[in-house]
DNA sequence: CATAGGTGTGACCGTTCGGTAACAAATGGC
DNA sequence: GCCATTTGTTACCGAACGGTCACACCTATG
C-alpha cells in the first residue's frame, strides 16, 4: 500500500550512543516518566497521526524510547493498548467538561457557550478528528473491545450534553445536544477531508445559529 | 489485531466444482458480468465493510468470483482500485444529484427537501457512513492518490450544495450548505460509532430546524 | 481450424505485522 | 549488599499482506 511505512524496524545503527536518539514525537519529554505513561502517551499521538491500522507496535514503542517487550509486559495486545489511549482520551474530555464547570459555575448557557468555543478551538488546532470517532470508523470487526469504550464515551458525552441543554432551560434539549454534536463530529471528519476551508470553518457560526433559534443567545 | 480476520487465502477445496461457490457477497449476480465490473462492486461492499485497510485484494478477488492476477491485470495496484471504487461511489452521488433535479424541476426548495429526505432515509438504510469520508480518515498517508479523488469530490458536493441553497434566495447560502454538510458528515459518522438511536436519529429534524432558520419552509 | 486476448491457477517473493522466548541489565526497597 | 521487580536486547515465529511469474485454459473472431 503506497510508499509511506512509518514502521522502521531495526534501526539500531552502531552501538555507541545507547541514549534515546530523539524520535521525532517529543510527546514524553525522556524525563522520569514511566515507561507505560510514555507508551500510552506516544500511542495517543500515533494513532491520531497515522490510524490505528497504521502504525505498529514497534514504531509506538521505539517512539516512546523504550521497547516491544516493555510495551506488551504492560498491554497484552495492541488492542488492549488502543482501548487505553481511547479511554486516556475520553478522560481529557472530561477534563474540559470540568474546566467549563469551574469556570462558569451554575451557568449552563455561559457553559454552552464555551463548550462551543472550546471545540471551535480545538478544531483549529489539531488537525486530526475526534480520536474516538475515528476508532470507531476504523475499527469495524464486531465484538472488538474498543467498542465498548466508544460506545461508553459517546453516551457519557451525550448524557452530558443533553443535561447541560436541559439546564439552560430551552425546550427540546434533547434535539439541541443532539444537534451540536452532529455539527461537532462532521465538523471533525470534514476537517479531515476538506481541511479548514471546507464546511469546518463553518462550525462556530452553526453552532451559534443553532443554539439562538434554540432561544440560547451566546453570552 | 484481534481475531476478525478476512482474509482466508487459498481455501480451494477439491478438484471438482470449478464453478464459483457462493462467495457470500452476492453484488455481482455471477451472472455475465465483466471480472473488471464484478471486482470495482464488490470492492466497495468490502471496503464499507471491513475498511480498506481491513481487506485484502485476495479476499476481495475471491469474494468477485475471480483472481488476484485478473484483479492486478485492471488495476496497477491497490491503491488505483481504492481510486476507483471513491470514483464509482462519487458517481452514485451524481445520479441522486440528477435524480432530484428532474423530478423537482426548477425548484430549488424542493430539491433541497428531497436531498434531506434522500440522505435521511439512506442513513437509515446503510449502517457504513460515507465512504469517501471514511476513506478520508482511514488514509493518513499524504501523498496518497485517492487523496485527490476525495478532495475532488468533496469541492464538487460542496459546490453543487452551496449552488443549490444559492437558487433558494436564501441569504448566506454558504453557511446553509455548509451547516448541512456537518450534519450530514456528523449523521454519518455518528451512526457509526453509536448506531441508529445516537444522535444520528436527529439528522432529518435537524436539517428541518436549519432550513426554517434560513427561511426555508419545507414542501 | 488457427490464433490472440482475456482469464484462471498456483506457486512464489519480500516485507510487515502482532506476539513470544530467553537472557542480560538496571533499578529500587530492605 | 541482597534480592525482587522492572526494563532492555535480540532473535525469532507464524501469519497476512501487496505484488509477480509462468503457464494452462477458454472463448471469440477471422
Amino acid at each position: 500500500m503506497s510508499i509511506a511505512v512509518v514502521n522502521k524496524n531495526a534501526k539500531r545503527g552502531s552501538t555507541v550512543k545507547p541514549e534515546a536518539e530523539s524520535t521525532s514525537v517529543p510527546s514524553p519529554s525522556s524525563a522520569k516518566v514511566a515507561p507505560r505513561d510514555r507508551i500510552v502517551t506516544t500511542a495517543c499521538e500515533l494513532f491520531r497521526q497515522h490510524g490505528i491500522r497504521g502504525i505498529g507496535v514497534d514504531a509506538i514503542a521505539e517512539a516512546a524510547s523504550t521497547n516491544k517487550m516493555t510495551l506488551y509486559r504492560h498491554f497484552g495486545s495492541k488492542d488492549d493498548l488502543v482501548c487505553e489511549t481511547l479511554r486516556v482520551t475520553s478522560e481529557k474530555s472530561d477534563a474540559m467538561w470540568a474546566d467549563i464547570e469551574t469556570r462558569f459555575p451554575d451557568d449552563a448557557r455561559a457553559q454552552l457557550g464555551a463548550w462551543v468555543t472550546a471545540l471551535s478551538d480545538c478544531l483549529q488546532r489539531e488537525s486530526f478528528g475526534c480520536d474516538i470517532a475515528n476508532a470507531a470508523v476504523e475499527l469495524k470487526e464486531a465484538n472488538h473491545p474498543a467498542h465498548a469504550v466508544i460506545e461508553n464515551f459517546k453516551i457519557l458525552q451525550r448524557g452530558k450534553l443533553t443535561g447541560l441543554c436541559r439546564r439552560t432551560g430551552t425546550k427540546e434539549p434533547e434535539t439541541l445536544a443532539d444537534t451540536l454534536l452532529l455539527l461537532l463530529e462532521g465538523a471533525r471528519v470534514s476537517r479531515q477531508a476538506s481541511g479548514l476551508e471546507g464546511p469546518a470553518q463553518c462550525f462556530q457560526r452553526a453552532c451559534r445559529n443553532t443554539l439562538n433559534a434554540f432561544g440560547i443567545g451566546t453570552a
